[in-house]
DNA sequence: TTGCCTTGAAGTGTCAACACTTTGGCCAAA
DNA sequence: TTTGGCCAAAGTGTTGACACTTCAAGGCAA
């Protein structure tokens, strides 16, 4: 069981909704399973009270939903919201790359070449977790040279959904070579300006990237 | 002040969150301002439980901030929040249209044709209020198009966040008319199946509703 | 055996009381 | 007049108790 954070001397619920939406996205508390507020309470050594609240919060941010009287669930995303945020994640991807060159320095090139290469070097040792975290950031550093906050947010959100859906899911090594040239071109269009061409790049990577997780998953 | 909804016998937080959303849209709860329990229990006939809850909703749903011992207040958007949610909210309904197409009914083409005239009307009576009614339905028919519909929620929250932040302005009926005129072109595409042209004419309408506003600000 | 009813345990909904923090006003001393 | 600290009022944070709902197990009659 993942160990506690210190409890802290004020704002219990906000620490205890941080807790939850970390097993939340750890897969510690599955999708479609019941929150029990006293059990909660008592492992969090509190009172029911801040428990309500931080699932309040939890369920004003859509992870779980409420039912009168029975409870609230961890939520479930159907296929059809899975592939609905995906195209959502595609566009506010494709929105990032769009703007990124308007905001590039010569220290985000450096970056980007940085986390290429480490992505090719993972692809060759097939090392899947390095290159999920070194995916993870190139896409972050795209979002960040937005310019834009909220997008970027948005584009945090949708990726620690999407997460919940595909975790049993993982990248066949074939993928991230594709995945990756993919990124370069990307890139290559970011740098050189042409920003319609990397904004059609990034969605088309994102929503590949769906139908990569689709095929995965039929077999 | 607005009249209190009927009190349900059930799910009191509930029933609070969305009173005081209604009170915050409708501008009755400025931003800004602190809202306090015991003044709000005592309101709503409940105790302050049901009101922390509810609160909690509205600051997971980002509508308040909190601040620990000093309260919530009713969430202050700022000139580049709502610039960037603009952005978002073009993103959006860039995407509608592209994908309004794929959706498009007989019925939806004369719901389309009865909303434009209705609005060139409208501008003709320089009736805003109506204006803006049509231009609502005109704006959500083609997002419910989409086919998307967390796309569709999405592109309605930031209207509504957009609200909150130009209820003091109002349309010219000067902007009315090339407004109207952008939704034809908007439409135009659609039937066509032009997709990347109703595309890009949305995103640039939503923009240039932006530029608008930002005019009659500075006026 | 099957179907309905009772019943009690488990869990959620609500409340009022108490503890702690913040804030603004008052007063005295420099 | 200003500055500093003390104090009380207002408000938020947290808790435990009690009321009500749900659900499943067991018993009873057909």
């Amino acid at each position: 069981m993942t160990s506690l954070a210190d409890k802290p001397e004020q704002n219990l619920p906000l620490w205890v909704a941080d807790q939850l939406k970390q097993w939340i996205y750890t897969g510690e508390l599955a999708p479609g399973l019941r929150l029990n507020e006293a059990a909660l309470a008592l492992r969090m050594g509190t009172s029911r009270g801040p428990v309500r609240e931080a699932i309040r919060i939890l369920s004003g941010q859509g992870l779980v939903t409420a039912v009168v009287n029975r409870g609230v669930f961890v939520r479930q995303f159907s296929l059809r919201e899975m592939l609905e945020t995906y195209e959502l994640r595609a566009l506010m991807f494709g929105f990032g790359a769009e703007h990124a060159s308007e905001h590039l320095a010569e220290a985000d090139k450096l970056q980007f070449e940085e986390l290429l290469q480490g992505m090719d070097e993972a692809c060759e040792q097939e090392d899947g977790s390095r290159y999920y975290e070194l995916n993870l950031r190139f896409h972050q550093l795209i979002m960040r040279l937005s310019g834009n906050q909220r997008a970027q947010a948005a584009y945090d959100d949708y990726v620690k959904e999407l997460h919940l859906f595909r975790r049993k899911y993982f990248n066949a090594p074939g993928n991230m070579r594709r995945s990756n040239i993919e990124h370069r071109q990307i890139y290559d269009a970011i740098v050189k300006g042409a920003n319609s061409k990397a904004r059609s790049a990034a969605e088309k990577h994102v929503l590949e990237g769906r139908q990569r997780l689709m095929r995965s998953m039929d077999v």
